[in-house]
DNA sequence: ACAGTAATGAGAACCGTTGTCAAATTCATG
DNA sequence: CATGAATTTGACAACGGTTCTCATTACTGT
């Protein structure tokens, strides 16, 4: 059920400079954060590039997306290239990409048994992270 | 005993009609649908209005707030009793109520394998249902 | 009833994001 | 290398959800 679709990409600089930008940091980083990074690196790409190209990298499971609290889209090279989940911290936005093949498992059969296919599934786990629950 | 914090909120008849719409509702509700809704049920309630009680309920934990895909931020009654999860059909709407214990304890251990306290998870699950994938 | 204070509503302001479209870049070919 | 077709880019406008402003209205305790 892989399905790298026929993706026909062009290596530009601009789509060079926002791969790399974003796989020198091991934080989320949204999308003005890297248009205002690549800006004052000299090599300047517009920002509605970098919507796009953040965009279109997420869609081909590049990068993880995640939406902060505040609802903005936030962008991280992919750690694992599998589908995977994140826990996120409710203090401190802190968060942690897991698999559970459980859940996976589970999310197809509970969705099978009552007959529905194309199935698709969004889990958001989100809590304390031990510094947050210490600090309070 | 923990407690109710001291929440100096004023019963007042658009409060009312949020907190009663939303609880009309299994399904999350986005600030937009519910002014829309209490628009058309004849008892207006201006639209700052919905979103500051909606995000006044979720930070006193009254209601859950999740981010939709795309950014939009969406409210449901905490269902502090009976905690179920959807099965969602995209063609038609259909939601059917599942239970997951085996998603609950994975949850619960993936988070506190990472330290994590107070957690709580949302999860979505999407397909087609039978009718409308043979309809297609 | 009365004053003090929280809540409301209409509309403007905000801000992240997406759309527009002409100009620039890339690729495949001749 | 020249050329043309198809992508991609970028500046800026437009969008949409959310928040802010502030004059007006509705509760509350006395």
């Amino acid at each position: 059920m892989t399905g790298q679709l026929p993706t026909t990409r062009r290596p530009t600089r601009q789509r060079t400079a926002i791969a790399e930008a974003l796989s020198h940091s091991p934080e989320f980083r949204s999308a003005q954060e890297i248009h205002a990074r690549l800006a004052e690196g000299g090599a300047g790409v517009g920002l509605a590039t970098v919507y796009r190209n953040l965009q279109a990298m997420a869609a081909d499971g590049e990068v993880d997306v995640i939406r902060t609290e505040d609802g903005e889209a936030v962008y991280r090279a992919c750690a694992t290239e599998d589908h995977h989940h994140h826990v996120v911290c409710r203090g401190c936005g802190l968060a942690v990409e897991v698999t559970g093949d459980s859940v996976e498992r589970w999310a197809e059969a509970v969705a099978a048994e009552h007959g529905f296919v194309q199935v698709r599934h969004t889990v958001e786990v989100e809590g304390l992270c031990g510094d947050c629950a210490r600090r309070r």
